[in-house]
Formats: structure tokens, C-alpha cells, sequence
DNA sequence: CGGAGTATTGAGTGACATCAACGCGCGTGG
DNA sequence: CCACGCGCGTTGATGTCACTCAATACTCCG
């Protein structure tokens, strides 16, 4: 766990033209999963209640603390994570830009887990009030955020699977195909090209190995020719390849568009 | 993968005084997470249009097929699982008395995993119209149900740590307190005993192990005095220990009463 | 130019998998 | 009632994937 300099900016409640543009990331998050009707994107950008922003390895969700509102990650990428008594930290999920944080907040549920920016990033709150009152008189945009919290659900089981059943390798890749194809999905990628912000011993407590062998696992896959990786840029050179060796189906994404 | 004999039996739409007593197992459930409005039980109990039931092994959800409605396990124990091409196997959920088994698929997700009956199992439909329904009309039931589901997340999350940083033997005594922790959340296990009927191979496939080295790690749990398990009688002697050497918090499980 | 963080490599160890065999309880059929 | 077979639990021997420890490179940054 590194220090934690959370470096916030509220902005007026009012949402701003620029504001609401830098909202449309999340709007295309949710589009990609159903067709979003322009009235839920208003009401959903309205609800908007300001934006903030975080250094690297800055905490957006402290361990334990129920945040007073629920987050919507526009830039950068951060993560859900638990740290045992020994100290080692598990990585339960990735939020790329678009990616509600912590919807579930709202409905007054405890958790013992953190999130943390794995790069600089800024966020869009909204009110659980704003949200209590969607779900009283927006059952349509209801259902599509509630959608979404199962689509992360589905990308849960998804990663136990394989956590529990697949080798490094084959799980890396995986990974790398999921990465690629959720931020195609925001515009975020594409030329199976991406821009990949976090470190290897990120990756390694995601998947649940250790930085040593995780490094290994991506030199294999190089040596392969199925990607390259230089500093933070990945290129997937056999996206086929790659997709048959993490047997990775984009299914549980719940995108309706295809990948490529 | 055992043969599927799906011996379903389907009631008379209307529901009848003894379904409604079964379906209380999924309001004690549901109870169990928050207070629940009678206005809202009864309207769920009305939405529930018939009961089936499955022998051991039977499958409850084909994989690749979106089911026609959505179930809720009245009786017995069922599992989410996906299969590898090398045939491995893992269970992604372990569905006890009162959960809901597939509260998803009313949103047209698309899934490519299967829930099967471990033991004989009875299960409630409600359709996809009377769901969506709910959603229209009944938003506080909504929030509830919505919530079931993110219970059902942080568990995967759960599971997550588990099978990315826990030993075996650390993994097994946290799914015994999840276990008994829920079941007696429903009022089907006390005195830190409960009956589990599903195998050892389950439970591998749960934790991501072989049946070889999960037996290993009971047993090593037996030899700590933590618990007996005969059969299919599982009985925790030093709940305390069995907690802390499993690093077990019921926070996730998101109950409102304590657990002792 | 030094230092911190990250990536990479090598060597040794350990946890868990695999393979194989055996026991045990239970249901079934003779 | 017993013989048989099947599913499941248990045990031992052996193999291997991934972890740990440790050292070295690379890159950025001050």
C-alpha cells in the first residue's frame, strides 16, 4: 500500500458544458451495453453533482467507509482491492474510464474493501439521493444501471474461473483480452492497440500471482508473438491467437456490438 | 458433467397456500438483508407463477440458453458453474435455500455458464413480465432485489481473495463460516451445525482445487479440532478459531444480525 | 549522476496437482 | 440375505507450476 495524497477538486454543483462532455464516457459505457434512451442521458447527466480528481495511488474508497456518494470513473484507471492480514492484496475488480465505481453504495450495504487510482483520475459523483430518486421515477434508466452492476457480477465469476481453473498464461491473455475489448467498447482503443497505465504487480495481484511469474507469462506471450508490451503500450499482434490460448468470449461483457 | 435428467414437474399458474409457505425461505432470505415491507412480499409472492423440481445433477439452466423466467431455490442446493475446453470445471456461485438463482436474466444479459442441482432441488418462477413489472411499479422492492444481487457480487468478490491469495486450508475454513453463516441466516443450520450435501469434488470445484488436496485440507481442519464432518453433517467446533484461521468477516454477506 | 520504482533474470523451494490404489457405505439385483 | 458395483472419501508417491529470495537492468526524474 503506498501513501495515499488524495488530492481532491470539488467543482460547483451545477453541471458545466465541459462537465457533461466528459460525462458522455459514461454514456458510452452504457450504450455499449443497450441502447440508452437521449431522456435517461439527461436525467443521468443531471444528476450530476461535481467531479474529482486523484494523484496516482491516491484512495477513492477508503477500507470500511461507506462513501457519501456514488462515483463514475471518467479518466484513468483504478481498482477494488482487499488486503489480507499477511499483507497480500487482491485486486476484485478493474474500472476503466466509463465504468460506474461504486453503484452498489447507494443501497446501504457495508463493504471492508478499498478502491485505489492505479493512475491519475478523475470521477463524476452522484448523490445517493439523486440515485433514490432515479429508481422512484425512472424504472427504464433503473434497470440499465442495475444492468451494469451485473455485467461487473458476470466479469467476477469470469475471473474465478479463471483464477480457479485457468494456468498464468492462459489467464494473462485473457486479461488482456478483456482489457482491450472493454476499452474499445469507450473508445478508448482500437488496431488492437491499447494504453495500458498499470504496473506489472497491479496485474499479478488481479490475477492472483506474483509479479516474478506474471512478468514470465507475458514473456511468453511475446515470445509467442501474440503481443508486445513496451513501457505502457500494448499491441496485441494475433488477436486470434490470443483470444483461442485465454479462451476468452466476450459474452459476459454483455456488449452488443462485435469485437475485432 | 453428469448426465441431466431434468425430471420437471410445473404447478397451476395460481399459487396456491402451500407455495406461498415455501416461498417464505426467500423472504427470510431477503429479510435477512433489510427490513421488507408486507405490501412488497405479498406482491412478490403474487408474482410467482409455479414451482419445478430437480433430481441431483439435474440442470436448472442450460448453458447458452437464457431461461424463460427467472428462479428462486426454494429447496436444496444448487451451483453456477462454466466448463474449459480441457474440461475443468468451476463453480462461479453456490445457490442455498432462498437465494435467487438467475435474478439476472430478466435483463437480457446473455450468459454462457449453467446452474445445476447438486442435491434434489425445488425451485419458484417468476416471469420476465412480471418481473419488469416489479421494476415499474414497485421501487423499493426493486432496490431489494437489486440488492440481492450486489450481495451476490461482494461474494464473488469474496471468493476472489480467496482463490488469488488464501491457502487451501485458509480458503476451506472461510467457505465452511460462508456456508454456515448463510444457511443460518435462513434458519437451516444452528448451533454451529449444518447438513452440506454436496461433494467433495463440489467443493473442490468451488475453490478452485483438486479433490485430492480439498480433502487434505478438511481433514487438516479436523486434526485442529476446528470441525467434524461425517457424511453429510458438517459440525464447527471452534467457530472462533475456524474464523480467524479463515479470516472470515460476514460484512460482505451484507446481513443485518450478528453471527455467533 | 544518483536514486526510486519497475521490469527482468536465475536459482531454489514449496504448495498443490496428478496418478494410482484402496476402503467404505449404500443401493440394487440376484 | 448376500454379492456386486458404483460413487465417494481417503491415502501414498511423484511431478510440476508458481512462489520466494536475490540480484541485476532499465527508465524516469530530480
Amino acid at each position: 500500500m503506498k501513501s495515499v495524497s488524495n488530492v481532491a477538486a470539488f467543482r460547483p454543483a451545477i453541471a458545466s458544458v465541459s462537465q457533461r462532455s466528459q460525462f458522455d464516457i459514461v454514456i458510452r459505457k452504457l450504450r455499449s451495453f443497450d441502447h440508452v434512451a437521449d431522456e435517461d442521458v439527461s436525467v443521468l447527466a443531471s444528476a450530476v453533482s461535481g467531479t474529482r480528481s486523484f494523484d496516482t495511488c491516491a484512495s477513492i474508497v477508503t477500507p470500511g467507509k461507506t462513501p457519501p456518494h456514488i462515483s463514475a470513473l471518467l479518466e484513468g484507471w483504478a481498482g477494488r482491492y482487499k488486503i489480507l492480514r499477511n499483507g497480500a492484496r487482491q485486486i476484485t475488480a478493474l474500472y476503466l474510464p466509463g465504468d460506474f465505481i461504486d453503484l452498489h453504495s447507494f443501497l446501504p450495504t457495508k463493504t471492508d474493501d478499498g478502491v485505489i487510482a492505479f493512475s491519475g483520475c478523475k470521477t463524476a459523483q452522484v448523490s445517493h439521493e439523486s440515485l433514490q430518486q432515479i429508481t422512484e421515477t425512472e424504472p427504464r434508466l433503473t434497470r440499465l444501471l442495475w444492468r451494469s452492476t451485473l455485467a461487473a457480477a458476470a466479469t467476477h465469476r469470469e475471473w474465478l474461473t479463471i483464477m480457479g481453473q485457468m494456468s498464468a498464461g492462459a489467464g494473462t491473455a485473457h486479461l488482456i483480452c478483456e482489457l482491450y475489448t472493454r476499452l474499445k467498447a469507450v473508445r478508448l482503443a482500437d488496431n488492437h492497440r491499447f494504453c495500458c497505465p498499470i504496473t506489472q504487480l497491479t496485474l499479478a495481484d488481479t490475477l492472483g500471482l506474483s509479479t516474478v511469474h506474471l512478468n514470465r507469462s507475458i514473456q511468453a506471450l511475446r515470445a509467442k508473438n501474440l503481443i508486445q508490451w513496451h513501457r505502457d503500450k500494448v499491441t496485441i499482434t494475433d488477436w486470434d491467437q490470443l483470444v483461442d490460448w485465454g479462451e476468452f468470449d466476450p459474452t459476459y461483457l454483455q456488449m452488443n456490438e462485435p469485437v475485432g
